[in-house]
RNA sequence: GAGCCGUUAGCUCAGCUGGUAGAGCAACUGCCUUUUAAGCAGUGGGUCACAGGUUCGAAUCCUGUACGGCUCACCA
């Protein structure tokens, strides 16, 4: 048997034409939205209601209906909120009335016309004397009580989620919000807004595997970008002191709550800054985006209270490994018995042990936000070498709730430099890490020229969103997380 | 990629150690002019994810597949 909800309603869609009402009309302009008539009107008085005598106009979703035969009440959805409609035999005209009750369902798009007035319960409600059908829906909605609660149609058809879902509406209005406070933060400070390749002929900018496709033109492989910063720093050269990009990347590694193959990031350089200026500006950009959402300092994530109250901790990770495990932590010899005593995989590259080995042992506990600082050279292709310690560079990772959130270096403008650590990488790669940097002469020969002492970062949109909306799945801040098809 | 768990009506969920499918909401037919999970009476609706197997008999037990969730690994 065919779904008999589906064809039922679709032979209420004969009817209506039959009727000569199009049941996907486009011929109404709602001069209101719900929220504007509550937040205006609610508070007045029935009498005051009634002396106003205002014809007012609104358009939505009905998402409810309940009939008593001789009148209805059902609420109206718009993108500001719902509202409450009644309609009344004797305060409309006859055919409408009967429209209404047979053909018009929960689900369908409908316009009103009507006056305000209170129930007796002092609900705000339109009084409907005429009635629009916008647009007939065929398929019934979601259950009204539970909502829908799978989470695999949650995320298929994250439409169904966005009508039954309050919270779903409103994590992604913070995450809109989130991106817009970011950018009037930047903007403010005088960083240019701008956008670089997302087809990368070198994946360079980060150490993961990317995504490979085919120009076919050309007959080349490419890239989907791992990371804007070999774009941006190019654009620092160009004299554009002062940029960011806010945008997509691609990872083609595993899928997990707290990963999805295309995530959106933002980085953002600023010349004649050091790493410990943008640990600053970072502090200040997410308290202020903190204080503009959630508006408290003290954030509730699960089952834990997280507080971003300046200033934030600052933590080096070469003394804390010291003072876990004496001096002698950076000796190879030790630091590898001791990677490979705790199962890292280290391949015999020295950082990668030491920043392994900090992670596994205190990256969960980095409740509060927390700058981690003093990364090794091996492990950071890209940062600028410390003055006092070359073997460390002016690096820095910023966890929030033991996630990093964000990553930020002051950035390696010596060009020879710069190409002895390219050639370090590719000896690396051949070793079996193949997620290492590939050389870019092409971005030495930009150096060449002279990229002024510059600092940038990059923030992960969604784990802060998901951080401020109390998500434990990054799919719960991404419309269409990647699921496969 | 590995381990564990899940998939039953449009939606939310029951269904025990195998005996042939249930509720609420939604829908439909009535009644009802201030309800808001409206109410009352009645009705219809299922390839129990898919494919095999065991059995007299499978939603239930077994195997495989698909999809999803969680944890781990890689990573941001």
């Amino acid at each position: 048997m065919e779904d008999k909800q589906f064809e039922l309603r679709k032979s209420k869609l004969k009817e209506l034409r039959a009727m000569g009402i199009d049941p996907y009309a486009n011929d109404f302009t709602p001069e209101h939205t719900t929220r504007e008539l509550l937040s205006l009107h609610a508070s007045k008085s029935p009498e005051e209601l009634e002396e106003m005598g205002q014809l007012f106009s609104l358009a939505g979703r009905v998402v409810s209906k309940r009939d008593f035969g001789k009148s209805a009440f059902f609420h109206l959805s718009d993108r500001t909120g719902r509202i409450q409609a009644f309609i009344q035999k004797n305060s409309i005209d006859e055919e409408t009335f009967t429209l209404f009750r047979k053909l018009l369902d929960v689900g369908d798009f409908a316009g009103v016309h009507g006056e305000l007035f209170k129930t007796r319960t002092g609900e705000l409600t339109v009084r409907v004397r005429e009635l629009f059908f916008l647009t007939k829906a065929l398929r019934p909605l979601p259950e009204k009580w539970h909502g829908l609660q799978d989470v695999e149609t949650r995320y298929r058809q994250r439409y169904l989620d966005l009508i039954a879902n309050q919270r779903t509406r409103e994590i992604f209005q913070t995450r809109s919000k989130v991106i817009n406070l970011i950018r009037r933060f930047l903007d403010e400070r005088d960083f240019l807004e701008v956008e670089t390749p997302v087809l990368h002929p070198i994946a360079g900018g980060a150490t993961a595997k990317p995504f490979v496709t085919h120009h076919n033109a050309l007959d080349m492989d490419l890239y989907l970008r791992i990371a804007p910063e070999l774009y941006l720093k190019r654009l620092v050269v160009g004299g554009l002191e002062r940029v960011y990009e806010l945008g997509r990347t691609f990872r083609n590694e595993g899928v997990s709550t707290k990963h999805n193959p295309e995530f959106t990031m933002i980085e953002f350089y600023q010349a004649y800054a050091t790493y410990e200026d943008l640990m600053d500006l970072i502090e200040e950009l997410v308290c202020y985006v903190v204080e503009n959402t959630v508006g408290d300092t003290l954030v509730e994530y699960e089952d834990k209270k997280i507080d971003f109250k300046k200033p934030w901790k600052r933590v080096n990770i070469y003394e804390t490994l010291r003072e876990k495990f004496g001096s002698k932590i950076t000796e190879e010899e030790f630091l590898f018995a001791k990677a490979d005593s705790m199962g890292i995989n280290h391949n015999g590259i020295k950082g990668k042990a030491l920043t392994e080995i900090f992670e596994a042992l205190f990256e969960a506990t980095l409740l509060n936000p927390t700058f981690v600082y003093g990364f090794p050279l091996d492990v950071s292709p890209l940062a600028r070498k410390n003055d006092d310690d070359p073997e460390v560079v002016d690096r820095f990772e910023l966890y929030i709730c033991g996630r990093e959130i964000a990553n930020a270096f002051s950035e390696l403008n010596d060009p020879i430099d710069q190409k002895k650590r390219f050639t370090d990488q590719v000896e690396m790669k051949k070793k079996g890490e193949d997620e290492y940097h590939e050389m870019d002469n092409d971005y030495v020969s930009a150096l060449e020229y002279g990229m002024p002492p510059t600092s940038g970062a990059g923030i992960g949109i969604d784990r802060l969103v998901m951080l401020l909306t109390n998500s434990s799945s990054i799919r719960e801040v991404i419309f269409f997380p990647h699921l496969r098809p």
